[in-house]
DNA sequence: GCTACTATCGACAAAAATGTCAATAGAAGC
DNA sequence: GCTTCTATTGACATTTTTGTCGATAGTAGC
C-alpha cells in the first residue's frame, strides 16, 4: 500500500457553458473590486473561481477576453441598476432627488465606481456607448416633458454623475483622510445637488 | 571587411544617480498618464527612458520600487502644486473660489487624477498621509481665522476635492458621452461650488 | 595620462503569466 | 447499459516579465 492515503477523488463539477462563464465572471468581478484590475490574472481568476486556468481559456479564449466580458457585464448591470430606479412621485424636484440618490446607490454599491476608473485608466471608454443611450433615455423620457429646461436638466445630470462617481470611488478614502464620518461625502454631495435642484427654473 | 558597416558606436550617456532616477520617473509618469498603470512594466519604462532595463534595476532595485517612488513623487508634486496657489485677495468668498480653481487645475493637469485613481484601485491610499497634513494646513491656516464656520469650510473642501477629482478623471469622457463641450464638466462643477460658497454663513 | 568609481549595457537566468493539447469524466440521449 | 458530446483537467510549451551578473565605458580626482 502507498504511504499516503489517496484522497477521495473529488467529484469534478460540470457546469453548463453559461453557468461556467457566469461563475468565472463573478469571481473576476470580486477580484476586481477587492484587489484592483492588476489582480485579473489568468491563474488568479481561475483560482478564485475554483477551476483550472485551462477551463477559463476554454470558455473565453484569452484572459483579455475575460476582462472585456467583465467590463461589458458590469456596464450592463450598472445601466440596468440605474434604469430600474422608478421614482414613486410626480413632483419634478422630488423625482430629481430620487434619481440622484439612485445614481449614488449605483456607484457606491458593488464595484461600479472602480469599473469606471478601470475603463478610464485603460482607455476602454468606447465601451460606454450603451451608457450614453441610457442617459439619453433618462433625459428625454423622464425629464424633458416635465417642463424643466432640458439643457439645465442635462447639466444637472452631468454634475450628478460626476459627484456620484467621485463619491463612489474616492468617498471612503477622502472621508478617512479628513477625519469625517464615512457617510459624509455622500451626504454633502447630495445636499449640494438638492440645493441645485431646488434652484432649477420651474416648469 | 564585414558586409555591414558597423554603426558609429553611440556614445553612452552617463547621468548622475539623481538625474538617472529623475529620467526614469519622468518616463514612468508619462507612461502612467498616457497608457495607464498596467503599462508600467520594467521593459516599457526602460524603453521610454531610453536606457536598458538593467539600469532601471540598478537605480531602483525592482519595478515595484519604481512604482512606489513614482507614487510618492507625484503625490509630492500634487501637494506642492496645491499649496503653491496663493490667493491674491482677502475676500473670503473670492479666496474660496480661487482655491477651488487651483484645486481643479491641480487635478486636471498632468496625471494627478489618474494618480488618485491608481492609488485607490491598488489600495495604496496609505501613502496619502502627507496629503492629510496639507489639507489640515489649508483648513487651519487659511480658512479658520476668516470667521467662517470651520466645519462648513471643511465640508466645502471635501466636496470640492471630490468634484475636482471627478472632473479630472471622468470629465473628458463624460462630456463626450453627453455631447457636451469638453470644458462643460469643469465649468458646471465650479458653478456649483460658487453657489455653495456664496451661501456660506458670512463671518 | 592614470586610477578609482560606478552608471550603463548585454547576455543570461529565473520566474510569472499565458496558452496548447491530449486525456478524463460528467451528463444527456438512446 | 452504451454512445456521444464536451466541460474539465493537468502536463507541457511559449511568451512575457523580472531579475542577476560580469564586462564596458564615462567621469572625476589625482
Amino acid at each position: 500500500m502507498s504511504i499516503e492515503a489517496s484522497p477521495p477523488p473529488a467529484r469534478r463539477a460540470r457546469r453548463s457553458p453559461e453557468a461556467a462563464r457566469e461563475n468565472i465572471l463573478a469571481a473576476a468581478e470580486a477580484l476586481l473590486t477587492e484587489r484592483g484590475p492588476q489582480a485579473l490574472k489568468l491563474t488568479d481568476v481561475a483560482a478564485a473561481a475554483g477551476i483550472s486556468h485551462g477551463t477559463v481559456l476554454h470558455h473565453f479564449g484569452s484572459i483579455a477576453d475575460v476582462q472585456t466580458a467583465l467590463m461589458e457585464r458590469m456596464i450592463r448591470q450598472l445601466v440596468a441598476h440605474i434604469l430600474a430606479a422608478d421614482p414613486p412621485t410626480e413632483d419634478p424636484a422630488a423625482k430629481a432627488d430620487f434619481g440622484a440618490r439612485a445614481l449614488f446607490d449605483a456607484f457606491e454599491s458593488r464595484g461600479a465606481a472602480r469599473l469606471a476608473a478601470w475603463l478610464e485608466l485603460t482607455g476602454e471608454t468606447r465601451r460606454l456607448t450603451m451608457v450614453r443611450e441610457a442617459v439619453q433615455e433618462i433625459v428625454r423620457g423622464r425629464l424633458a416633458h416635465h417642463g424643466a429646461d432640458p439643457a439645465a436638466a442635462e447639466d444637472l445630470i452631468l454634475v450628478s454623475v460626476l459627484l456620484a462617481m467621485g463619491v463612489g470611488l474616492f468617498g471612503p478614502t477622502l472621508a478617512d483622510l479628513l477625519g469625517k464620518p464615512a457617510d459624509a461625502p455622500r451626504r454633502l454631495a447630495l445636499d449640494l445637488l438638492r440645493r441645485q435642484i431646488a434652484s432649477l427654473p420651474p416648469a
